[in-house]
DNA sequence: ATACGACCTCCAGCTACTGTAGGTTCAAGA
DNA sequence: TCTTGAACCTACAGTAGCTGGAGGTCGTAT
């Protein structure tokens, strides 16, 4: 039987998330010492490494409920799961492309001003008027 | 003299973030109506205009604060701003090396799945056991 | 005069946590 | 057995950057 603490460590998470993730229904209630402690056995270790995983390879929390599900129910088509990797690998690639565009920007931006005062600076020039820009960057956010 | 409706409209913004912006003091007070709308000159829209665009290419509220102030002060020498945006361009850089790395993986997983039931999900498989990936993913969120 | 859209303030909610205050439990050492 | 101090508990507030809603007022066209 685990900590809390000792939970946090092996996954490599803060105490407050792991009572985090109880509170949103991600991970169950589990048992409790005599004196209301939390303790965790092997089956909480795996779920919330499952969790901890798929945060990293950056799934929402939302689709991690949906993956946790799958993954409760062996005998389901994996197709839900497989569409739920696409999603997120689209997302990333989308993510990636909008990335790459503002780096062209940033770089030009930076390497075209040579110092001086602000009046003249190439960086402030670009944000002042997007005719400067050779990309669109629609979107907000990211 | 705009309305914050044109305003918005011009700038490609919502009514409520540009309330929300001058609440936070990024943009300044307006003039108001007699009866107490909202309205505004050509240096407001300006200054809004500078603010999207900024934030079009990721700086951060923060960060635009600075710029939005050193833009004040054409006498001042450039270097923060270009500072700033060298950060940002950074920032930018690692976050498309990350991606990259989780496109990687996402890529791998979904090429591998060849369907049927959870239980043998590639998918669920690697999200439950890291040792199947091939690159290191410590962070969180992104 | 009336209608209707655009405006107003205030407040709650979103994602995914993180931090704090004020109190309790556990385990080890004396 | 008693004491200490770390780790635990709940509850709530705060982070970024908006977004949406309720309930009420203003502006303007007919
Ligand atoms: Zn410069
Ligand atoms: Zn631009
Ligand atoms: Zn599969
Ligand atoms: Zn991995």
């Amino acid at each position: 039987m685990l900590t809390i603490g000792t939970l946090a460590k092996k996954t490599g998470t803060k105490v407050q998330t792991i009572r985090y993730y109880e509170q949103i229904g991600l991970l169950p209630e589990p048992g409790r010492s005599s004196g209301g402690q939390r303790r965790y056995g092997d089956a909480e270790l795996d779920r919330l490494s499952f969790v901890r995983h798929a945060r990293q390879l950056g799934f929402s929390l939302e689709a991690i409920r949906e993956l946790l599900d799958l993954s409760d129910h062996p005998d389901k088509s994996c197709a839900e799961a497989d569409a739920i990797a696409r999603r997120q690998l689209k997302q990333v690639e989308q993510r990636i492309a909008r990335l790459e565009a503002l780096q062209t920007e940033l770089k030009r931006m930076v390497h075209e001003c040579s110092g001086g005062h602000t009046a003249d600076c190439r960086v402030l020039e670009v944000l002042r008027d997007h005719s400067e820009c050779l990309t669109n960057h629609e979107e907000i956010g990211g």
